[in-house]
DNA sequence: CACGATTATTGTCACACTGTCAATAACCTT
DNA sequence: AAGGTTATTGACAGTGTGACAATAATCGTG
């Protein structure tokens, strides 16, 4: 045991440190999954895609600081979207410019619509995540890493309890969130067992007066179904996770 | 890289932060699940009873912190503990004294000797975690949170990982790990079953001249075993945890 | 050494859950 | 009305699980 004196907690005594908040918004558009990324206007990393982040303010709430940034950066409030912490990233050299550690978060939003990228202001876009695990991107930072930390995460998420449903809108048919897991997983899934899953499940319910939304459907139309409590864990997975397989059937 | 001078982050233009770590370390002892936790020596919270934790150094990775604070505390190295991030604690208010944020980690840890609180030293006890659960303790801080957040992580962990082996000794009999799930999850479990699934897994492998440790055994010797790689999933679940249930059978 | 107590290990068995695949139902377009 | 497409429901075999019984291997004792 060191006989040393614990240090006064005086801030001048430690280094400065920056902590910021960085987040992984993952949606589903044109059946895959995507994450928001947004290019980088300075040094260093300028040029390169990152996730989109920014300073904890000075006395906000780590979970606000997340809610706030997915707002600015989306539009999308906390209540539309599921938003959780992930983990944070500290290590001493991850920023050139000082002492920076970043917690992560990520969220799963209802097709988010792509940023249509305007003029001269930040680039974003809605990028496919098969791109970063592929390395045909490499982000800013240790940002490859946060995105696949968070892809487990999310993956991991969707096998036991009902996040993946936060991809859809407030009413879903089955198909539709069977799409959400076959696109996050890369794989295909029998309607079928799917189907059957999720009656099962308790975590979802049948919507009273059940139609699908307009448009150039064609098929037995679907019931529509909701999200029954919050985000309770179907007691069941509604499917076990393989490893990515061939999109081709029949 | 490019040569252009990085803009400056000025740390004045932030308000100071201090960054911890703050560790759950678990272990089990007289088939319970405790909690390594120390008595504050100053205010706030002088005298409640804290999880131990310290200042995340200038160059430190916070995984080092928290292997360094686990080695201080205990004596045990990174090699023989299980240690895993868990999240990050940034409430304003959690530190009267100033904002500090908390990266919270937990280990797992091979029957850890009660530290036997030398006479003023800051004193130091493994606490079963039923007390802090009950709220016969409260934590100093937010500590209960972090513990209570800790102990699920820990739980689910069990279900689909082998980490409650790294509560036993390089070498365990099948009882042993029993014991181990047992204590964690209160709960009792079929023998039999249990070594079936064990046995199953491909996360453990039996030792080759395998002898129980002397002391006044009795019944049957069991065969030892060991983790096979390194913490990887077993597969099927070991058990399935349930509700605490009363520990009486036929 | 035989016996009783105790823990480890192996088997049994009914039942639930899963994946595969086939059969029906309900719409849309032509 | 026929053909195409998606939703839903069924049928079945195979596998994993929980409850429990049976057997094996030691220890202590009489």
């Amino acid at each position: 045991m060191p006989g040393s004196p614990l240090p006064a907690y005086n801030p001048r005594d430690y280094p400065p440190v920056a902590v910021t908040v960085d987040m992984a918004v993952f949606t589903i558009h044109d059946d895959t999954l995507r994450v928001l990324l947004v290019e980088r206007g300075e040094e260093p990393f300028k040029g390169a895609w990152a996730l989109p982040g920014g300073f904890v303010r000075p006395d906000e709430d780590l979970n606000a600081a997340a809610a706030r940034e997915l707002r600015e950066e989306t539009g999308v409030t906390e209540e539309d979207a599921y938003l959780e912490q992930l983990r944070s990233y500290g290590s001493p050299q991850r920023d050139p410019r000082m002492r920076v550690i970043t917690v992560a978060y990520w969220a799963a939003c209802p097709n988010l619509a792509p940023p249509t990228g305007g003029g001269d202001a930040a680039r974003a876009d809605l990028v496919p995540v098969s791109k970063v695990e592929d390395r045909s991107i490499d982000l800013a930072f240790d940002h490859t890493e946060i995105l696949g930390d968070a892809l487990e995460r999310l993956r991991s998420k969707m096998e036991y309890t009902a996040v993946g449903a936060r991809f859809c809108r407030p009413r879903f048919t089955i198909s539709e969130l069977r799409r959400v897991y076959e696109a996050a997983w890369n794989t295909t899934l029998d309607p079928g067992n799917f189907q059957r899953n999720v009656r099962r499940s308790s975590s979802f319910k049948k919507a009273r007066s059940g139609h699908p939304p307009r448009g150039h459907r064609v098929g037995r139309p679907a019931s529509l179904w909701s999200i029954r409590g919050r985000l309770s864990s179907p007691g069941r997975p509604l499917a076990t996770r393989r490893g990515p397989r061939a999109k081709n059937r029949g």
